[in-house]
DNA sequence: CTCCAAAATACAACCGGTTGCAAAATACAA
DNA sequence: TTGTATTTTGCAACCGGTTGTATTTTGGAG
């Protein structure tokens, strides 16, 4: 039963390099022959196996899609999970399969992602990547085999590796506009603890500042530091400043599922969004559209970003990457109602 | 710089069978001999080579994930990603990785589903199986590997196949039930096309007959049927049908996402829920807690299920189970404010 | 009909591990 | 010291493919 090429050549009445041959479309074989091969590989349901031919081309036809593990979270966030989702379709228009793993768990004694390509269990990395360390960059550049970086945080050997960023300057720029454009004048900027999120603080304060130097009189503004993205450490956070809060008019929420906590917290305590106050969000995911007032957010381009990715590594495992891989892509203003 | 397990050996001043003992740990290995290998091992960073491993062993060391693709929704669903998120971690703990993968997409030539197990890239399949089809299911078996249905539709050769389900009548049940329990007598259910749908809604019909043969007086029932679980064809069906549906005093939606359609189309016309209409979800994915009101629904225990799967397979693949692996879990009423 | 170049096929080595079995090393008793 | 039982180690075959090169077959020209 347990079918190989030997047996089938067998069957083929030729040599199994000829099967071989055959079935991976040379050149070197007859026409006629390979047909014949092809239908009797076909009808007899037979399949190479990949570990085997793994181990003889060193192509292993698998993608590895690592993402950040948390035990708070420890199921993939709504942002990675359509990526992941996503990625796993368009790589699977190249033939490719996708991998998925973790890295940053505590009970580990080695992240998946330099295991990965130490065993070869992949040809290639795509790392969500914000929460990557130096030395984790650089053992797996060590290593030599293709990675890139999706949205690495902005310390990150940036000009030496390949990735896609989003500017998140921009979006944190765009937020805080749409906010003052509202008429808003006391802002609030809640964000969390990471990299990441300083870059996007920063966009916020730029628009601020140009607003100031302009016609409009001073803004006001602060920040509050959520420790990690779960909706009710949002909800918790202005339920015990909730009289504080009340103090603005404007909130920029540097993640949508915080905002929806913040949202629901700032509407459960009768505070009318966006009367009173004003709420936008970062990532647009799915929910935002759903929420009553439904979110002002900016809109990561998961799509896109998806996308590029894949054709990216595809490119690099196939060889015909050899320059540096590196876009930046731009968030979006998406206009609802909490503004 | 590409290290072998025989250049390691002339490390070591030993032969390679030694070291590939000592690396797996075996018992013909002089204690004091397997430390010196593994340490040197460590120290120059050594793996072994997977696909090699997978040859000689027929171990592949991946469990493929399979789920139903929609052109609609391309990637994953709030309850697969959930459900992938927790197997993997898993998982994990076995020394197996994931492969993500998808069945019934039309742009495919072949299903990953059987792909994957004729290319052993992978030991065993845990399979979301609501789609799957008698063919797969068949071709799947006698191919012989290890697979485990999750939720395969009613009619799928039940008794042959390691599998997990939920008592989707038991949650209909539960709905119709609480539906009753807070006092409405009109009763909507709003479904879709698929099987795993229809045992739902006998559990539902089960509720209600049982109540009307009780002392209260007869209740009315009436059913919707959507093409699909997205939240705009959900929120469309209302809004077209507004006046039939505000005839109703209670809808029962068989999936949360529709029923946040259901929930924010009625509040978007100013229907009060739950004053006017109470509104019962299924699913309890994690928005479910975030909508005003929070919704009322029937939770599925995911948690638990990728749990059992995961056991489950590792116990098939590593040969520990023999007799038919069949559980059923329960689902639970969470009550929110919704009804 | 013969010869030779070109096309098609077959042989053998290799990819990097595992493992049965024989050989060598060690331990212990006589 | 020798003999024997017991560990420990090493050789060689195998897993199922790919691919360089030698060999055979085919076709066309002379």
């Amino acid at each position: 039963m347990d079918l190989n090429i030997r047996k089938l050549a067998q069957l083929a009445g030729t040599s199994y390099s000829t099967v071989s041959r055959a079935l991976n479309d040379s050149p070197l074989v007859k026409e006629t022959t390979k047909r014949r091969i092809q239908e009797l590989a076909q009808q007899l349901g037979y399949h190479v196996d990949f570990s085997a031919k793994s181990l003889a081309t060193g192509m292993r036809m698998i993608v590895g899609l690592v993402y950040p593990f948390h035990s708070l979270r420890p199921y993939e966030s709504v942002y990675t999970s359509q990526a992941i989702g996503r990625m796993r379709h368009a790589l699977a228009q190249h033939g490719l399969d996708a991998l998925v793993a973790g890295y940053g768990s505590s009970d580990r004694a080695e992240d998946d992602i330099t295991r990965l390509i130490r065993q070869k269990k992949v040809d290639g990395l795509i790392i969500f990547g914000y929460e990557v360390s130096e030395e984790q960059i650089e053992s797996l550049r060590a290593l030599g085999s293709p990675f890139l970086l999706i949205n690495p945080s902005p310390t990150t050997a940036a000009e030496l590796c390949h990735q896609i960023r989003i500017d998140h300057e921009l979006g944190g720029y765009l937020a805080g506009e749409r906010l003052i454009r509202a008429g808003r004048r006391r802002l609030l900027s809640v964000t969390e603890v990471g990299q990441q999120f300083q870059v996007r603080a920063q966009g916020f304060q730029r628009a601020v500042e140009e607003t100031e130097t302009g016609a409009t009189g001073p803004i006001h503004r602060e920040t509050l530091t959520l420790q990690n993205g779960l909706f009710a450490t949002a909800y918790d956070a202005i339920a015990r400043n909730l009289k504080w809060v009340s103090g603005f008019d404007g909130v920029f929420v540097q993640s949508d599922i915080s905002s929806i906590g913040v949202l629901n917290c700032l509407l459960d305590h009768g505070v009318s969004v966006p009367r009173d106050i004003s709420v936008i969000g970062y990532d647009d995911i799915e929910w935002a559209q759903y929420t009553r007032p439904a979110l002002t957010t900016i809109h990561q381009p998961v799509q896109e970003v998806a996308q590029l990715a894949t054709e990216g590594i595809v490119s690099m495992i196939t060889g015909d990457q050899s320059e540096l891989f590196a876009k930046q892509l731009q968030p979006i203003l998406v206009d609802r109602e909490s503004c």
